[in-house]
DNA sequence: GATTCTATGTATAACCT
DNA sequence: TAGGTTATACATAGAAT
């Protein structure tokens, strides 16, 4: 579509490769535009210059819609560079989570093991400890409640001598 | 480009939208294909129809070169939308972390209460509850230290007769 | 929904400034 | 290298299949 026609193969002359380049660029996010518009459709145009330069182009909303749909455009692709961009960019979530679900891990031990579960396969030392944490748990436990009590009745007198007064 | 001009705006008729969708889609990753030829350039386009359905087109470099270059797109909308959706793809795992997160607390919450911690705000009955569990698992942890003890005596006799034997 | 046909509107190659 | 002009090639709207 110009004065001659032309083969679809790279452009030997640069500036004339650039000229078109900057033209056909153009058009294309024009067309890319009005897709977008006409057919309420989400169109998003990313190019490289061979200079390595982006130029892009989103629909609003694909703005929005593209980091959604990231996972299943990478995984059409599942090229080894993309799954690992992606993967790196989880991994610093993904450990997150694993070091979390380690913590919980290791309580849920402490806990079932705080409840005589699963401890068959502990050393003695071991039992012990548990034993130990156990009693220390029902002394303390025992002082709150002793405390609680003293402090429940006090406030009991205190009300019944101010009922008296009344 | 066609019988007649048409203004760029939604297409209401339904087929007639679909039918424009599917021809300047293919004129879309035509021109983006020849762009990508012509200029030695690295293209990708992605389109999302209305219903959803993803279509694309990445120059053969592109698929690699994209991955690798997401982050600098995804810089560039950072200030906007782009960092809101970038973690609205993290949202899921976020909510595993959040998940996993309570549960942690939950468990330390019942640990601390084990060992007479943190259990001023609580309830006589929820203290007669801990006490309980408290004794439950010295009941269960002595039994099982009974039994291992057991097992351990039995074995060593059963040595020590093995020895006489020899 | 996809294809084909064809009149017409657009994009753009080659030039020019 | 950037922007404008124009002849031409191309894309596509509307209609039919």
């Amino acid at each position: 579509m110009g004065r001659g026609k032309i083969e679809i193969k790279r452009i030997e002359n640069s500036s004339n490769r650039q000229v078109t380049f900057a033209k056909r660029r153009a058009g294309l996010v024009k067309k890319a535009r009005e897709i977008g518009v006409l057919c309420d459709a989400e169109v998003g145009v990313v190019i490289f210059s061979s200079a390595g330069k982006l130029y892009d182009f989103w629909t609003p909303k694909t703005t929005f819609a593209f980091a959604v749909r990231l996972p299943r455009i990478l995984e059409k692709y599942q090229t080894n560079s993309g799954k690992i961009l992606w993967d790196e960019k989880h991994k610093s979530i993904s450990a997150e989570i694993d070091r979390v679900k380690k913590e919980n891990d290791n309580m849920q031990i402490e806990l079932r093991h705080m409840k005589g579960e699963d401890v068959n396969s502990l050393q003695p030392k071991e039992l012990i400890a548990i034993e130990e944490a156990l009693t220390n748990g029902q002394t303390n436990l025992r002082d709150k409640m002793m405390d609680h009590w003293k402090m429940h009745r006090r406030n009991e007198k205190m009300l019944e001598e101010e009922h008296k007064l009344l």
